[in-house]
DNA sequence: GAAATAAATTTGCGCGCGTAAACTTTTACT
DNA sequence: AGTAAAAGTTTACGCGCGCAAATTTATTTC
């Protein structure tokens, strides 16, 4: 191969003895040709250097193979293992995934989808910042392209919703804390820019209430995606505050809950469910690292796995069937406990 | 804005009343036109919702505006942070960065040139896999187009390299650990698919001898970037059967570090440079979430910042001179010791 | 105010391919 | 073998823009 190089569809095709048309539909796809025919294609293929100008042929294509995945943030490993699992479906449907972050803000999200504009994608999966999104662009962007969100949702943006059921996820873990000790006190930022925080903290004031217990919310600032930070500044001074009514907390999210074990490491508390410690840890999401905390960390796995394969699927019948009048689709898939050391 | 929906430059010329040559100059160099054309041209664009056609320009212009970022892993916070780094430097300097993961393995990062390939980039940056790249692949890319590598250098491809310098930072450690304590073991991968790996053994061997001390390698079985699980379970194994000749570890990376941490604390040792403790544990490359290791992770941070900018710079610079007769560089940049809790 | 310079415009071509319609050849089937 | 259906070919057009050369217009300089 790679002998001739040959810069046309038009060459290549004169290559093969076959009419340009012929070799587009080929490209379009393999099996639209006849057998013998595409074997004379793949043929020249190994003999000589071609591949199709893609600027040339998304110019000229009704729709693109393009299929957008907007994530907030990719140092989050939460994120940046949902992006890899939906970038492989993409691909094995045959598409061409663009992922793209949007971490500095809203600002860059709203940018991002200018950038996936352009590139007139088949259709796009967005995960949204929450709060802090430009609903506005978001939703006018979801007008004109296909889009289905996943993880935080926007009231009546996209066509389908997929994420985690974070009352379900959060009444199992504030259960299971009750019936093994002391009930938790809700760790969280104050004003978090994740709408899930907002169901979590709901969800966990609605749990205590219904078990009889006195719902107690410790609130931090800060902003941004440094949760590891905030949790461990916000716990050191909980800690040395002794702000705490009980031994158990539930953090609105693995990142904090670590930050937070690190805290309690360094201000000398136990952490663990055990005779000899002094308090316990609890978290959501189990995060990657969260096996690998000393001691590992309690948790709620979300399904992922669900969340992103739901995702695409209906992305890509979104696609195939051109329609889009269907009645907005939400659906919520259920936590699972994780028990680990910490609680 | 948005009122008439305006789909060619010729339209859209003629609502500036301006030709159509003089809007495809201001597009590609607003600074090109006189300001009060450009006056003109930007007032009009508030009128109307237009923007050229990202595919009709790649396919006239010699050069886009694209740069490839490959990185092996995206999960890994370290590449995620480094690319975030980088990829705002691209976007500064007015290109567009297009963040492709060779997660996969071998075969994708060879696909995720092919893909970069057909978007006709004016320059890629990479961070190859290393030892399983496909080095062939990787050079004929780099023939093709500008290349810059960084983090895995592979000898001879690409016009530079930007990285760091192992040799220097793990002396660093090595001299700390020695110090301020028993001599340190090299805990590590025993077939490392990262080049910066071999290097810090090596580098480890020549600092212990320097010292006049045995090296002692630990190499644990494992593959595919899943270092915080072959680290616990190769630091429980290697806990459980009392292989350690020392009670000071470094580990060849931070995840390594962290799964070994953990295995260290299920085995009930306590970890620190303190009377109390039982083993001190050393990482390399500080990691985001080192800090907040329980204890903290002493570990040696690379200088991302430089290594980014290096990076960026030297490409761009390529990409203007469109000169690629130079020498190859190679710049390693020095490592900085940060001392926390754990050694 | 005329000449020199800079900026815009006009004209025209081409990029590499998708797509549709009409026609021709091959394949499948009775 | 004859026919219908499938596959392939030819022809022709258009996508939206970059780019270059020649020409016109506007700005600067003395």
């Amino acid at each position: 191969m790679a002998d001739n190089k040959i810069r046309t569809m038009e060459e290549f095709a004169s290559v093969c003895g076959v009419s340009r048309p012929t070799v587009s539909k080929f490209f379009n796809d393999p099996k639209s040709v006849r057998k013998s025919t595409r074997d004379r294609i793949e043929a020249a293929l190994e003999q000589v250097d071609y591949r199709p100008n893609i600027y040339a042929i998304n110019q000229n294509r009704q729709q693109t193979k393009n299929i957008g995945l907007v994530v907030p943030n990719l140092i989050d490993p939460f994120f940046a293992g949902i992006a890899r699992i939906i970038e492989g479906m993409i691909v094995d449907a045959g598409f061409n995934p663009l992922l793209l972050s949007s971490h500095r803000g809203p600002e860059q999200e709203v940018a991002n989808l200018e950038y996936l504009k352009a590139l007139k994608p088949a259709g796009t999966l967005i995960a949204p910042l929450g709060r802090a999104s430009d609903k506005r662009a978001l939703a006018a962007f979801a007008q004109e392209f296909p889009t289905v969100l996943f993880d935080a949702n926007i009231e009546g943006v996209g066509e389908a919703f997929f994420g985690s059921d974070n009352d379900q996820s959060i009444v199992l873990m504030v259960e299971y804390l009750c019936r093994t000790g002391a009930p938790p006190v809700f760790f969280e930022v104050k004003t978090p820019i994740n709408p899930n925080a907002l169901k979590r903290r709901a969800a966990y004031i609605a749990a205590m209430e219904r078990l009889s217990q006195t719902p107690h919310l410790i609130q931090v600032d800060g902003e941004g995606w440094d949760f590891e930070s905030i949790g461990f500044q916000g716990g050191k001074r909980v800690l040395s505050e002794r702000q705490l009514p009980t031994n158990t907390v539930l953090c609105s999210n693995d990142r904090l809950a670590i930050g937070f074990l690190s805290a309690a490491f360094e201000s000398g508390l136990r952490v663990g469910l055990g005779a000899g410690s002094a308090i316990r840890i609890a978290g959501h999401d189990d995060h990657p690292f969260s096996r690998f905390t000393c001691p590992s960390l309690t948790t709620v796995t979300q399904d992922y796995e669900a969340i992103a394969k739901s995702s695409v699927r209906t992305l890509l019948r979104l696609i195939e069937s051109g329609d889009r009048s269907e009645e907005r689709v939400v659906k919520l898939f259920e936590g699972r406990l994780i028990m680990r050391g910490s609680a």
